[in-house]
RNA sequence: UCCGGUGUGGCGCAAUGGUAGCGCAAUCGGCUGUUAACCGAUGUGUUAGAGGUUCGAGUCCUCUCACCGGAGCCA
């Protein structure tokens, strides 16, 4: 007999089914039997398994909480509360039994000690429920960008590239650290693996551009790796990050795309994850379902970084960093924003030239550029975008305005000298959409195995 | 990295400088078509680590480590 999902029959017609799966928990009945709640991940909702001791005697001491079991039996109407299929059991198998010291026993426990066993957590409704979502949430991605015939481009994980101001780098090497080959007191990087100096990339951008100018719409999703030492619930030293790149389009589309990519993969998640967002909704932040529905349904507020320093200093609000046009907008000011003012996403642009980095496009008059951050309220930022300069000698100026070294850069220059293009394109860290969607308050919570600085493990 | 906070049974938390307790979980028993089950009993500690003050330190002081919240950097 092949093994039905729980997905699959909980709401299915009485039949013999097989199901395989995890034990919750146990409630014992003196009546002669036992009711199961079982597990197997393919949705939020256990499966009730009532088993009469005669059936399960020889077995009936494995069966305890986090044990691995199959479950042979007939599917019929339950005639408890709370489910409406349960199984009778006709035979149970033990896989693997589980001690009394298991961890995830049957009672609440806190995120951060969760993290210690972050090889057990998925069992948990809470990471169930995150996973299923993070999964949802990835197809989507590639379901927005396919449906646009949008190529899916991977860029490389190990660079020598440094995207500017994208923050500082993992060194990759192969050298022997507590000896490496020297050359007048200096490491000798040409005898590296690479023969130069190589990093873990932070962003994919200046490459998907590559590809952006011979394939005019193109998406990446991987790895990133930034080794900035932030410790707050929205950093993480190894993330994924989605980074669309188009050729032909100006800011305003590079704005209309994100916005719709945004509202699309909130609606996806809503109408395939429908009973893990309820979940969320009920236990992790009972805003959530609200919050999202207001985001697909108004459009964001767009407004120029000159007019966000006008409402911010006209607010009544005491910041306790001042607002002035030309430095950056703090988290705070960000939050009034989006969460005192507008109440909904909005996307902020054109921003003073010296805070932003050298390749985006400068507006006439030269005094901003045409860069857009899309906040979401009680979030931040979760996109970061900008037409490019598509000019070679202003690019080129630009670079040596920033003390940048052109010849490192010499084929992002070619780009601008054979066949330059207008185009834009942003920056999605996929954790922070997870994040987002599921309420969850910190990141570390929505990806599997999270680094961040001290922190490895698993 | 900066500011603030926390670190005590498996987990969540108490304890004026004076015998370290409670809840959950676990174990055993009772009860029950149960479902955050319920009732009773039982066991559970180098109080993060190192040093110091004191007759006496979980509590006060110094340092280290870890974690949490906020900030910066950003996605």
């Amino acid at each position: 007999m092949t093994r039905t999902k729980i997905k699959d029959l909980i709401h299915g017609e009485e039949r013999e089914v097989l199901v395989k799966g995890w034990v919750k928990t146990r409630r014992d009945s003196k009546g002669g039997f036992s009711f199961l709640q079982i597990n197997d991940g393919s949705c939020f909702a256990d499966i009730q398994v009532v088993a009469e001791h005669s059936r399960y005697a020889s077995v009936e001491k494995q069966v305890t909480t986090g044990s691995c079991v199959s479950v042979r039996g007939k599917l019929v109407a339950s005639e408890g509360k709370g489910q409406s299929r349960e199984i009778q059991a006709a035979e149970i198998h033990v896989y693997g039994s589980s001690p009394v010291d298991y961890p995830l026993q049957k009672k609440r426990h806190s995120f951060e000690f969760l993290r210690e066993i972050a090889h057990l957590r998925p069992r948990t409704n809470t990471f169930g429920a995150v996973m299923r979502v993070r999964n949802r949430l990835a197809f989507s991605i590639h379901r927005f960008f396919q449906a646009r015939g949008f190529i899916y481009l991977n860029t490389p994980i190990v660079t020598t590239s440094d995207c500017e101001g994208a923050g500082k780098m993992f060194q990759v090497t192969t050298m022997d650290m507590s000896n490496p080959p020297r050359v007048n007191g200096e490491i000798d990087f040409s005898r590296d693996f690479f023969g130069e100096k190589t990093f873990l990339t932070v962003s994919g951008q200046l490459e998907g551009e590559i590809y952006a100018m011979a394939l005019a719409e193109i998406y990446t999703f991987g790895p990133t790796f930034r080794a900035e030492n932030s410790n707050t619930s929205r950093h993480l030293s190894e993330f994924w990050m989605v980074e669309p790149e188009m050729a032909f389009y100006d800011l305003d589309e590079d704005m209309d795309l994100a916005e719709k990519f945004i509202k699309f993969l909130l609606s996806d998640v809503m109408e395939h994850c429908a009973e893990d967002m309820e979940f969320f909704n009920t236990r992790i932040d009972t805003t959530i379902l609200a919050t999202m529905k207001n985001i697909i349904d108004n459009q964001f507020e767009r407004l120029t970084y000159t007019d966000a320093i006008h409402q911010l200093q006209k607010s009544p609000e005491a910041f306790t960093y001042p607002v002035e046009w030309g430095s950056a907008l703090q988290a705070e000011h960000e939050r009034y924003l989006s969460e005192k003012v507008f109440k909904k996403p909005i996307i902020v642009f054109n921003y003073p030239e010296p805070i932003k980095p050298f390749y985006m496009k400068l507006n006439d008059g030269g005094e901003t550029v045409l860069a857009m951050d899309v906040l979401l309220p009680n979030l931040g930022e979760i996109i970061g975008g900008s037409q490019r300069e598509e000019n070679y000698e202003m690019l080129l100026q630009r670079m040596r305005d920033k003390n940048l070294n052109p010849e490192e850069y010499w084929w992002y220059l070619d780009l601008r000298k054979f066949g330059s293009a207008p185009h834009s394109g942003f920056g999605l860290g996929f954790e922070r959409l997870v994040q987002f969607v599921t309420g969850m308050g910190n990141i570390r919570d929505v990806i599997p195995f999270p680094r961040t600085p001290k922190h490895a493990k698993f």
